[in-house]
DNA sequence: GTCTATAAAGCGATAGAC
DNA sequence: GTCTATCGCTTTATAGAC
């Protein structure tokens, strides 16, 4: 690596992970200042607004990464065909994202408590637009009640979450995962 | 009401609010000094352990109230019909517990967080409980793959309430209700 | 841009009077 | 059993040197 000047993009994933496993109230300065190997000073150079602007900009970094990466090509699917391997393409990248279940949803993380109230926007729009976005493909493929599919969908995964940590279990989201493929229209075998 | 005397078992349900909508680090002593209308001492008095205790009683609480109303009848069905018919009474609990995603489950909720370490036993205990519960009354059902649809259905509950409280739309809960029962055996008309 | 020092407030927990 | 006063620690945020 040529060199390494310290980005606010860079520190941004280091945050989302802090976030996630300590949580928003738990993720002290001190925590994040480790994490980072930033000095307070910094990180309020980069985050004036301090830990709630630390925690918009993970927000909106995840955001923009399902966006990219899962609600855009779940609209881009011309037909029922490709659809199908959008949605098939979509359980696969969050499985890979949650790593089966070991790593926390941070919108639902703070969808459960008071942080919702604080990260209202983010928190909403990530869920409805990963709701519309597959609720449109399921409709492209021809399923019944796409809306109502969709939402069945995403809550299995955030379901799956919970349940595989608090089991300590990764096959519950697999199991999980696997029950909406089904409620999707996805055979086990492939697309 | 001949008197009042403040218990520790009258206490508890107090507290069990307050971790749900506070969260465990959010719930100061301030504020379950001020929801239980109780002084700093009284609340050491009722629990020597402090917060930790308290939530520690809280979870057992509700775990006790599920073991009862939910899981025993579950485990006690001696056919295939009378199992149905504790899997439906199942749903409309949950429904009416969780206030169709309006309460949080404050097991789901120490899951997802640091909480999960420290009440762990009680966390795992909860959902094990009532993943096997529901997965015998769907084995004397007749039902296929009992666990793996007692996993997916509790999974949709967990995640119901998280999506109902990001989108700020209880009907999401209810549509994540409706697909658990669907993959419990149940129509949506009756048992 | 990065750091340390420090301010100001809130936290959980304890002590001891009543 | 209930209360208030207080300890000691941690928190976020700021100020200012470099």
């Amino acid at each position: 690596m040529a060199k390494s000047p310290t980005t606010r993009d860079a520190v941004v994933p280091v945050l989302a992970e802090v976030f996630r496993e300590h949580g928003y109230e738990g993720a002290s300065m001190a925590i994040l200042q480790e994490a980072t190997g930033l000095g307070r000073g910094s990180l309020y150079h980069f985050f004036p607004g301090g830990k709630e602007e630390m925690a918009a900009a993970v927000l909106a970094d995840i955001g923009a990464w399902f966006r990219e990466g899962v609600f855009v090509p779940l609209h881009a699917a011309p037909d029922a065909p490709s659809a199908r391997q959008g949605i098939s393409s979509m359980f696969d990248e969050v499985d890979a994202y949650f790593r089966s279940g070991r790593r926390v949803c941070l919108q639902g993380m703070f969808a459960l408590g008071r942080e919702r109230d604080l990260f209202d926007d983010a928190v909403r729009g990530y869920f409805i637009e990963w709701v519309d976005a597959l609720a449109a493909a399921l409709q492209t493929a021809n399923t019944d009640d796409p809306t109502g599919r969709a939402v069945q969908v995403v809550s299995s995964v955030q379901g799956g979450i919970a349940l595989s940590r608090a089991l300590n279990d990764p096959s519950a989201f697999t199991t999980a995962l696997d029950g909406a493929r089904s409620v999707a229209g996805l055979t086990p075998g492939g697309v």
